[in-house]
DNA sequence: CTCTCGATGCGCT
DNA sequence: GCGCATCGAGAGA
């Protein structure tokens, strides 16, 4: 898997299914980030579903300048910048103009824990990237990567990583959403627990 | 133009 | 557990 990992990156026809479906099924693929022609890589261990009108914490809820892109082709990088300090990244889902994302909420490091450390320094190598904005500061995304096609960017792709049993996968609310109760208490925030 | 506040993380208590 | 940094998107005027 060193070299050219084309065959073993996830397809379009992958992300452009419903939204909270690729929520479940991204958890145990494989991030991987090249950076400073090195391969850094993680298991997706955590990730939230976002959907568009029909769900107040999307922000694809209101159709935006910043959140037209999910309204785009699957499979695209939507990367946004939070809190004055920190970058989240999602992979946009559905078909074109049905709006959607799933937020990558954390991985386990595998390949480049060294330049992971050098990112991050003093964190333990567990916690490298157990957070949206770690795991993008772990990896070294900004918002230069926002609108990556991750079928072809040489940057950033997601690969087949393990199969993971449905008994592995808890169902939790989404962190951080404001709005109704409805769209608090939806359990579309999914964690595999082999990974944590 | 101005104001509010966030799909967060870190440091301190 | 709690406060805060830090700044751009989005909304209202």
């Amino acid at each position: 898997m060193e070299s050219d990992s084309f065959e073993l990156r996830l397809s379009r026809a992958f992300y452009g299914r419903d939204t909270v479906t690729v929520a479940r099924a991204l958890l145990g693929q494989r991030l991987v980030r090249v950076t400073a022609g090195q391969r850094l890589s993680g298991l997706i261990c955590e990730t939230e579903a976002y959907r568009g009108a029909d769900d107040e914490a999307s922000h694809a809820f209101r159709r935006t300048p910043r959140s037209a892109i999910m309204f785009g082709p699957p499979g695209v990088a939507y990367v946004y910048f939070i809190y004055g300090n920190h970058f989240c990244l999602n992979t946009v889902t559905e078909d074109a103009g049905c709006p959607g994302a799933v937020l990558i909420r954390g991985i386990a490091p595998q390949e480049g824990l060294a330049f992971m450390r050098g990112q991050r320094p003093g964190v333990a190598d567990v916690r490298l990237a157990d957070g949206p904005g770690k795991l993008c500061r772990a990896l070294n995304i900004t918002v230069a990567l926002n609108g990556a096609d991750l079928i072809t960017d040489p940057a950033l792709f997601i690969e087949t990583g393990e199969p993971v049993a449905e008994h592995e996968i808890t169902a939790w609310p989404r962190i951080g959403v404001r709005g109704g109760a409805e769209t608090r208490e939806r359990p579309w925030r999914f964690v595999w627990s082999r990974a944590t």
